[in-house]
DNA sequence: GTTCGCATCGAATTCGAACTTCATGGCAGG
DNA sequence: CCTGCCATGAAGTTCGAATTCGATGCGAAC
């Protein structure tokens, strides 16, 4: 994962584990969630908050909303780089609907490039924005969970469908 | 199952479920095993005690001692009738040592007969003195477990032979 | 540029458990 | 006798799930 230039961030406990924030001239930079398991992508690692501002509180209170089924959109204002292919699939991701699930090769035929699907799946691999770009919702053919997080989160990516699936059952 | 005439009987409960012991003349002639199930081959039929013997509360107090794993051998006197070729398959399952478990067609071989693997299927089945007859250490090839009690008692068979494995490992 | 590593996918292959089919010997009932 | 059960077993079959294998496009690093 590419280093990420940040001035603010604020770190707290969610139904996932624990969340950090950051963020660069008021606008969300970077997500990165730990998992319930000890071992997650960076380990124990302690991240001290760097200073508070109120897109990362306000940030906080959305992702909370949203994770326990209050809210099915996470409307917030961010800042995202990447490749131009990079990019194209991001947007294709943001596409997914709430509670809805893609595989790598549809959305590779989405974008115009049938037989990238795997090249997709690196893109969606280095989205710095979990929960904003939601690439909880891109599976493998199949329905199948494969490596979301490096293989360590898929226990994560588990709950977000479950969580959505519930939601949306819910509300019929 | 043959009819067996008997002068007196004794019911009790152990660890495999309701046992009742039945004899002639001081002899063990038959001995039932209900099992915990309730729809065992005799079903929920209770059995009247018709008189105790000295050989009844004997057996009881031995094959409760040889359920709880505190004696490895069952000696009691008792008389077993049947065809030439029963009697050999009978005698043949007794030479099987605690803890231990012949296939049907190892013991159609040992009594020279080999290929006569479902004819001992059938002897066996028609063993009336279990737990006096080892028969349940008596398994398919694979050691898989099959009808048991007319299929109803597998479970029962499965108790005795993880008794036995255990009570060997404990030993050691 | 060139190479290498991937949060992929589909077809081909393998593997094993579950089922079928027959051959088999004794015994109980007509 | 003769017929039809069976606490079997080995060979053959089948079906589906798990694996293997190659082809593939992009990006980071050298």
């Amino acid at each position: 994962m590419k280093n990420i230039e940040f001035d603010a961030n604020l770190s707290f406990k969610s139904p996932l584990g624990w969340i950090t924030v950051f963020s660069r001239e008021q606008k969300i930079v970077q997500i990165e969630i730990i998992g319930s398991s000890n071992k997650g992508p960076c380990g124990n690692r302690v991240i001290p908050d760097l200073g508070k501002s109120k897109v990362l509180t306000a940030a906080k209170s959305k992702i909370l909303d949203f994770l326990s089924g209050k809210t099915p959109a996470l409307e917030l204002e961010f800042e995202h780089k990447g490749t131009e292919f990079q990019e194209a699939v991001w947007k294709q991701v943001s596409k997914i609907k709430f509670g809805r699930t893609m595989t790598y090769s549809e959305i590779a035929e989405k974008i115009g490039k049938p037989g990238a699907a795997r090249a997709v799946g690196t893109a969606v691999g280095s989205n710095s924005l979990p929960l904003l770009v939601p690439c909880h919702r891109v599976v493998a053919s199949g329905n199948k969970l494969t490596g979301y997080f490096a293989g360590e989160g898929i226990e994560t990516q588990q709950q977000l469908i479950d969580l959505e699936r519930a939601s949306k059952k819910a509300a019929r």
